[in-house]
DNA sequence: TATTGTTATACTCTATAACTATA
DNA sequence: TATAGTTATAGAGTATAACAATA
């Protein structure tokens, strides 16, 4: 196996020049500052990325949430469970269809979301301050090119 | 940034144009593909980290390799025992200092991490291939300046 | 019959604290 | 006293399967 161009022996790479390390460890050191500085508003990172979707309007049912952060609908229940009982979002039976919930920010959650995104555009920002505006715009495309290819 | 520089609106941001939502969902379906292309060597993406940081030298006693690896060495305890079971790991008591165990790759694990580390290889290269050999170089330098820019 | 939200449950990954043997 | 590995345990976060209400 060491010889033949079809089966190469592979080098052996340091940690830090592995992808999936590299994108793991960066994803973690982000969420973890982005906790940080959400503390004060009393959510995560992760309900940060909830009210986002809601915010947008890139889904409406619980069920489009789950969808596009990429967990189960039954994951969604207890992430609105809190989210509701902070007072930021609020369901409601969609009219047209009785069994589907209508999710939304309420007044005090869209200011807490400001706050928020505010707090988060931070983070990032300081983040990824070596890179240049122009390097976060490539990291930015080279990770949704990256995604599209794998049909995301 | 629309109207006061030091308390701006922060726009609503897509969940695609968040590092923090990239960098999760680019390290999970990366995962997801090479825990696939592993699944015939009977050990999986974080298995692979493991013997990669023993391969590459990285680190010798338990407690190194956790470090390397960002996770407590209580953690590291279970995957090595996991590890060891397979027959791809031995652990001996250091010389130098017998509290610590010297981890080491078997002559058949080396055979293992030979083989699935070009799985790997492969996994990455075909998920990175939109972004051409230097547009993959690009993204590691970023996320390690990112990473450098957090002290890791 | 199929779908949405929900619940009960279990599994994985992780950390914390206490233990042991060594230093 | 301090450190490396271990164990017991608990907390996140997740998914699967079954259920009620609705389509």
């Amino acid at each position: 196996m060491a010889t033949r161009p079809s089966d190469p022996t592979p080098p052996v790479r340091a940690p830090d020049e592995v992808v999936g390390y590299l994108l793991k460890h960066a994803h973690l050191v982000l969420e973890e500052r982005t906790n940080a500085a959400l503390a004060s508003e009393g959510i995560t990172t992760r309900d940060l990325g909830v009210m986002r979707v809601i915010a947008a309007g890139a889904a409406r049912s619980q069920q489009e949430i789950a969808a596009v952060l990429g967990v189960d609908r039954s994951s969604m229940v207890a992430l609105l469970d809190a989210l509701e009982a902070d007072g930021v979002v609020a369901r409601r039976p969609s009219d047209r269809d009785r069994r589907r919930n209508v999710v939304e920010l309420t007044d005090a959650g869209r200011e807490t979301f400001l706050r928020a995104e505010r707090a988060s555009i931070e983070v990032e920002t300081r983040l990824t301050e070596p890179l240049g505006a122009d390097g976060v715009q490539r990291l930015r495309a080279a990770l949704r090119a990256l995604l599209a290819a794998a049909g995301h």
